[in-house]
DNA sequence: GCTACTTTCGTAAGCCCTTACATAAAACCT
DNA sequence: AGGTTTTATGTAAGGGCTTACGAAAGTAGC
């Protein structure tokens, strides 16, 4: 495997670290044989713990290495079968399994000193030699992975990438069924379709083109994937309405692209303020409302009865 | 799990990467899902050699990846089960299984590209945000310990801190019973005892001591754990003989400061040549007389059966 | 004081690699 | 050609961790 992982790219860490480790724990294993000492290399995190400290129970242990319970519990088995330590219920709580340190182990823990010694001298001064700090780079990435998981960075890279190569563009006849079935798709999917639905969905170019609004969509390798509607209301009120992301293209802004042209187009046509309905089942939606801008309002007369919540955004 | 490396030490490195890996494979198993892939992570390093060159052999592939054959066997045929690959008997040889990627297999290699640039991005990214790098780093601990095992470094740390407590004292009547019982320890395991075995060993003070020669005795923790003789033989000539170490006390030097001591006395007293008797068979005692500067001669007539090998070093 | 939730821990099973062993085909060696 | 060694691969089992699940003890709300 000469070159395997420099033509692989970085998407091999995972695979390489674990075969890091597992030929280190190999010569671990070779390292307390060395030393004379029946020990395995797993037992360490849970024996250097309680030579530590005694009597811990398996959760406190398991938290402290950053184990599962049952992985504590299967190396304690395995340690007290081996007489290293012993197990006792102390306190008043009987769930609890207290692991206290026997004869031996306490023995094996004093003579497994000079070994930890030997070993860490023996891994500083290959340190010294290497370039780059193995450790140092340890503990900064699972900082790193901490503070935001590698999912994380990769989703929000997706959509930023994703989200560069979604076009929206302005409505066009040919867009007339996408407009429909977007729309359709989620009202029935959460609601049911009303009679105002009907009508702007059907007629899209008299009810919503004609009286002033304008319609946008948005364009995903070439497919509409979003549609949103701006509305000119005969109050001279402006409405955003009709926003539809189809599932298939979610996680790629589409839904905030097409608010953020509804507004930009409300602005150049004077609007100075636009208000929305929705319905606070759905959450993803309102929150989207809430990142463009809109805040909660109260009082307008609604035409659909899916709407309990109203929104407005000043411009 | 707050601190808990920070206090280990270095011991632990081998746990703290397996959990590392661990973490990076489960988010990396949550990405293919994010992507729309039917893909397990531990399946990639096979694939990835495979959307690379079709028709390779699982040998060919474990030892491009650097897992066992096994485990390409096993990948393989999950790979196949999910309609990745093919299986095919190729050419003559018929033992050989060459995989080939299917159709299906075809297309998801081009799907997952833009998933693995996606990763590599953001791999890269977040590194970009650290001061140390992980992956040279990782690269570097490959290089190294394969130039030289972890195991044999603990080793030669170990055996230079011993022999550093090893003392090299003059023979006292005390170690009378210890300079036999080494001696016919290994003279019995390996040959068998003869009379000028018995007429030194029970009589050193006689036999070598008043003759002009010495003894010197190899403490180790308070205990003689090595013993070796300087002879003066009537005709004038010097010889090494009667070399013991404890098996116990065995990777300590012993033999080496033990010998390098009896060069020195042997200078001292105005000898210019000092030689020896031993065994081919006793690979690492010959070994090391060749390291103390000895050099194979013949024709010395010998008192001892055992004696196959004859050495001498100018002085 | 009863019921429902939470905590602690263990067993079973699974995942992903390994080693040990088995089998067949090929290669090598008189 | 016949026997031995090497090569290619697979199956079974094990090692070290995990998740899923369940039992028992403790806690909390009425």
């Amino acid at each position: 495997m000469p070159d395997f992982y420099s033509r692989t790219g970085k998407m091999a860490l995972g695979s390489r670290l674990r075969r890091l480790s597992d030929r280190i724990t190999d010569e671990a294993a070779a390292i307390y044989q060395l030393y004379g000492n029946d020990f395995q290399p797993r037992w360490f995190p849970v024996f250097y713990v309680l030579s530590e400290q005694d009597g811990r129970t398996i959760t406190e242990i398991a938290s402290e290495i950053g184990h599962s319970h049952v992985s504590v519990s299967q190396i304690v088995k395995d340690l007290a079968r081996n007489g290293y330590l012993e197990e006792r219920a102390v306190s008043g709580d009987r769930r609890k399994n207290h692991v206290f340190l026997s004869e031996l182990g306490r023995a094996t823990a004093v003579r497994l000193q000079e070994q930890f010694r030997d070993v860490n001298d023996a891994l500083e001064a290959a340190m010294a030699e290497t370039s780059y700090n193995l450790w140092g780079a340890i503990a900064e990435w699972e900082h790193l992975l901490e503070r935001k998981p590698l999912l994380r960075r990769v989703q929000e890279l997706k959509k930023a990438r994703e989200s560069a190569e979604v076009q929206v563009v302005d409505y066009q006849p040919e867009y007339a069924a996408a407009f429909r079935a977007l729309n359709e798709e989620w009202i029935s999917k959460y609601f049911r379709m009303e009679a105002a639905d009907y009508a702007a969905l059907d007629h899209p170019d008299e009810k919503i083109l004609q009286p002033g609004g304008h319609i946008f969509v948005a364009l995903y390798g070439g497919e509409a994937v979003g549609v949103c509607a701006l509305l000119k209301h005969t109050d001279g009120t402006w409405e955003l309405a009709k926003m539809a992301v189809s599932p298939k293209a979610q996680g790629k802004n589409i839904g905030w692209l097409l608010g953020r042209r509804v507004i930009e187009k409300a602005r150049e046509l004077g609007a100075t303020a636009l208000f929305l309905e929705s319905n606070t089942m759905l959450k993803p939606a309102v929150n989207l409302y809430y990142k463009l801008g809109f805040r909660k309002i109260t009082g307008r007369p609604s035409p659909y009865e899916r709407s309990n919540i109203q929104m407005e955004l000043e411009l």
